[in-house]
DNA sequence: TGAGGACATAAGCTGTGCTTATGAGCAAGG
DNA sequence: CCTTGCTCATAAGCACAGCTTATGTCCTCA
């Protein structure tokens, strides 16, 4: 099945949130498993204890299974408690990257902190970074702006934002670096491509000159992909976002080029495999970077220390 | 900050429920996105146009910013749409995981395919490859029973369970197997720890010599931990979870040893970073199982099939 | 045996989000 | 030029989910 432009994931099962529990809920279930009691648990998000025994009761209602052991003495997770909190755990932490990423971008006006970030750090790594920063400096406004390099630079240079990051191959004029992590563009294929059984990695060759779904041109993937093979990247499809890239590789249209940051979910769920590379440089740097002679103090040099450790 | 055993994830910022808006409305979003235009987006989730309307409205009251342009002739996403967007897909993926997993954990009884899964796989991986079955298959009946290697080859022996997935080192007797992944164990650190500096990779023996945060006894993670260094894991602290051994690492009470599957979030976001090994065999394999002679047919095949590509 | 913690139940209120019905803007076609 | 059809917005009414307060029951410990 071949996806057109514009396409994403596909067919979504229309009511997924009536048969999840809402993220209250979820909260709530966190709640319990930590601290053992239902009123505890009620008593921490601010709500009474009957409507946090009613609301573990409708959702275990809605679940089919038990959750929660209760005794006069506490309550504690059944087994089965223990894999829903499990699964609950992980909605809840993308609820709460949403939101720092969401208070950011809410922030922009009236902020202390501005910040600048190309498309996949704004998207898969900045959320998680705020998270830290919050537990860190709590009354900290951050706001967020995300474009290309060429935008951050600007924004850095006009003095709208005090610290960008950016994954290019070049740093823009007048400003300061410092390299924060390392991002990899990997190949990947669906497992049943016959690439996904190669032992043998790929030379750049091969890699050239096979059809490939590709971001569009102008993209910083796009970009270190053509840089590294000599401007040769053959396109078997141009789709404008990282998660059409993805459905597209995963439905089976062919081989496509992603940043590792793009596809952890699907490399261990093994809806995508990862096919070896040779003689390829696909290692790329992302950077902070800020307008020289202006490094970042107070909350922005706290990011900076989060991000490099 | 050391925590003691039990203790979780830091300070829940009470009300995250109030700032992130519900799983409907971002469903209703990404099917904005995708579909380009209000009135679509309501049809395919069952409500009115007036409904979807309103509730983009809101969310955008809520989040403080423009989600989507609206025009005579569809919607597109802004900017800080997009952005939201993405995070708001993370979220959707979390929750369909969670969905996945209750519906097999609902079926117990009345149910065509039974697994029965080690706790690791059963959290980290089998909510994705359900997700996956049930794309090809729609309406196969899964139920799912997590407990340790040995439950797990107790239900395949008595009949109870049609397919096994276990991450122990030897296959228990009387069942037959499959490598359907990898997984290896890491070493971790928060990035303030001296070892996140290091260049020069650990050895056995300064592993063995030095206290972790571990696992308790009997878990699969310390058994293997154990085998690699013969019997000689110090623990620094045993918590029961590995969440709390992920929390306890994160906050810096010192080096902890975990699956690399439980870390991949922490490692991106660099709250973890990974500490290199040398002379120690800490991969692990994977395996499918079953009882021998009754190789799964039917879903239990294409569950096996999908897992391996 | 009585005090205090746990959870459950009942009755009443409020707010959110749905529905139907309608209006207004823009594009394309007879 | 005016109709048809698509878009989104607004208004009014209804229904249910989830909260609160007040109370009941069970267990444990002093």
């Amino acid at each position: 099945m071949l996806m057109s432009k514009g396409e994403e994931t596909a067919a979504p099962v229309a009511g997924l949130a009536h048969r999840v529990p809402d993220l209250g809920a979820l909260e709530l279930l966190l709640a319990v498993a930590r601290l053992g009691s239902l009123g505890r648990a009620a008593r921490e998000l601010g709500i009474t204890q009957p409507a946090a025994s009613s609301r573990i009761r409708s959702m275990e209602r809605q679940l089919g299974v038990a959750l929660v052991d209760r005794s006069p003495r506490g309550s504690r997770l059944t087994d089965a408690g223990a894999l829903v909190t499990d699964w609950a755990r992980r909605i809840v932490e993308a609820a709460e990257a949403f939101d720092a990423g969401a208070q950011a971008l809410r922030g922009r006006r009236d902020s202390r902190l501005r910040v600048a970030a190309s498309m996949t750090i704004a998207e898969y790594l900045l959320p998680g970074w705020l998270i830290a920063l919050r537990a860190q400096r709590p009354d900290t406004a951050v706001s967020l702006l995300a474009g290309n390099s060429a935008a951050v630079a600007g924004r850095l240079l006009a003095d709208e934002a005090d610290l960008g990051f950016v994954e290019g191959l070049a740093v823009p004029a007048g400003l300061d670096e410092a390299v924060v992590a390392h991002d990899r563009l990997i190949v990947v294929t669906a497992p049943g491509h016959p690439w996904a059984r190669r032992r043998a990695p790929l030379s750049a060759g091969e890699l050239a000159s096979t059809p490939l779904i590709l971001r569009e041109e102008g993209s910083g993937t796009r970009q270190v992909l053509q840089a590294a093979l000599g401007g040769l990247a053959r396109p078997l499809l141009e789709l404008s976002s990282t998660t059409a890239v993805k459905a597209s590789a995963v439905s089976g249209a062919g081989p496509a080029v992603l940043s590792e940051l793009a596809v952890g979910e699907e490399l261990s769920a093994r809806r995508l495999v990862s096919v070896p590379v040779e003689g390829v440089r696909l290692d790329r740097a992302l950077r902070a970077v800020w307008r020289t002679g202006h490094r970042p103090t107070g909350p922005g040099r706290d990011l900076l220390g989060l991000t490099r450790g």
